[in-house]
DNA sequence: AATTATACTCAACGATCGTTGAATAACTAC
DNA sequence: GTAGTTATTCAACGATCGTTGAGTATAATT
């Protein structure tokens, strides 16, 4: 029984469901399967989260909020670092994607198992719009906005659809299949995620010029 | 009871499936739920395709030999064309995605829901290693060599992650999760698979030459 | 020390799950 | 038409699911 301090517990079944609804999904994972690994009695998850729903939600916007307040710091700071000039695509790109790597890096690995969890509520026809725009609309219009300013006479069509491929892009990163591993027998890893970053920079900026900048 | 000929109900069962299994995932659907649809008995599933996995795999192999075999075609029929002369990026790309463009415009709309099912085991850290390997990867690897060929002088592990961002920027279009819709205020459609279709070609293929040609 | 509030346990509920084996209907082959 | 194969139904199985309500222990408050 041992009742301990507020939080103790619930923050425990936060990242064990964190970490089995990333790899299983929602219908994937059971409240008795979160509840045996973290150690705890089936019913602590109802009394403190209540419907399972509810647990999957704060599990979701736990970290969401924080990479989101990242992100606008990181693209402001640059704002007003450039002061005048335009900011570039690169730095723009930059600052979506840095938080992640920096949350990956960090000491706490929650984080890696929120990237994919994240990535799972991207691609899923039925979270994605439930889940989503209350995380990250604002922020993401944020940077759609810096982009259209970055690209002059861009049609906003082109914009976003460049969007949507960064965004595909970095949701199978967060994924972290493994499948790179395998189709390159081992000289690329999914973990890697700095040779992702670095990568995907240049390369998203390269295919936002060609797309969305009229020669 | 009304016996039909082989197959008739067992492909419904299949359609069904393949449509609930796309939107909710494995775990996420009832073999229940898709004989209710399909109006068959439930027990029928089970003698048709053996245990819910069996049916699932069934699902998801069906299309991918269609889908596998027509990327080669397309890619091959490119190679002979251009003779001697090297490929360029865009009709390599194109011969990727072409396959799925066209599927989509078939008249059966079952491919539609595939797109949907395959984005889901492309970006599921589960099923990704279960089944993409069998599938995908002797097809995958004749697109790697054939980009290894237009890009001289590219180090491996570039190639292979562009084809990575190829790969998660196709992924979140198949899914369709609508949210490209809500980004744009209307002016994109996650359902316009053209839309996608044409820009992924120049976007990708500028994020490839300069990632990986070094100038 | 007494009281109230919070954290947690225990047992159980009705519902629903995937799968099976035996029975029945329909089609095929002779 | 008879036999045999295939397709389909029906009822039921044990297992597991999410959730609840009542009860117990610990912490906080007075």
């Amino acid at each position: 029984m041992t009742k301990k301090t507020k939080g103790e517990r619930s923050e425990r079944i936060l990242n064990v469901a964190e970490e089995l609804f990333a790899r299983h999904g929602y219908d994937g994972v059971t409240i008795r399967q979160i509840a045996a690994q973290a150690e705890v009695d089936v019913a602590l998850a109802s009394y403190h989260f209540g419907k399972k729903e509810d647990l999957f939600r704060a599990v979701f916007r736990r970290r969401a909020e924080t990479l989101s307040a990242s992100r606008q710091a990181v693209l402001r700071a640059t704002q007003e670092q450039t002061q005048d000039q335009e900011q570039t695509l690169e730095q723009i790109i930059e600052a979506f994607l840095l938080p992640l790597k920096l949350a990956q890096e960090s000491k706490d690995p929650g984080w890696r198992n929120y990237m994919a969890l994240l990535s799972y509520v991207m691609t899923s026809p039925v979270w994605n719009e439930v889940l989503m725009p209350d995380a990250f609309d604002i922020n993401v219009k944020e940077f759609v906005d810096a982009l259209t300013k970055a690209l002059p006479n861009a049609k906003i069509e082109d914009i976003h659809w460049c969007y949507h491929y960064v965004s595909g892009a970095l949701a199978l990163t967060l994924a972290q299949t493994g499948r790179i591993d395998r189709l390159s027998d081992g000289a690329c890893l999914s973990s890697d995620f700095d040779a992702a970053y670095d990568r995907m920079i240049p390369f998203v900026a390269a295919g936002f010029r060609r797309v969305c900048q009229p020669e």
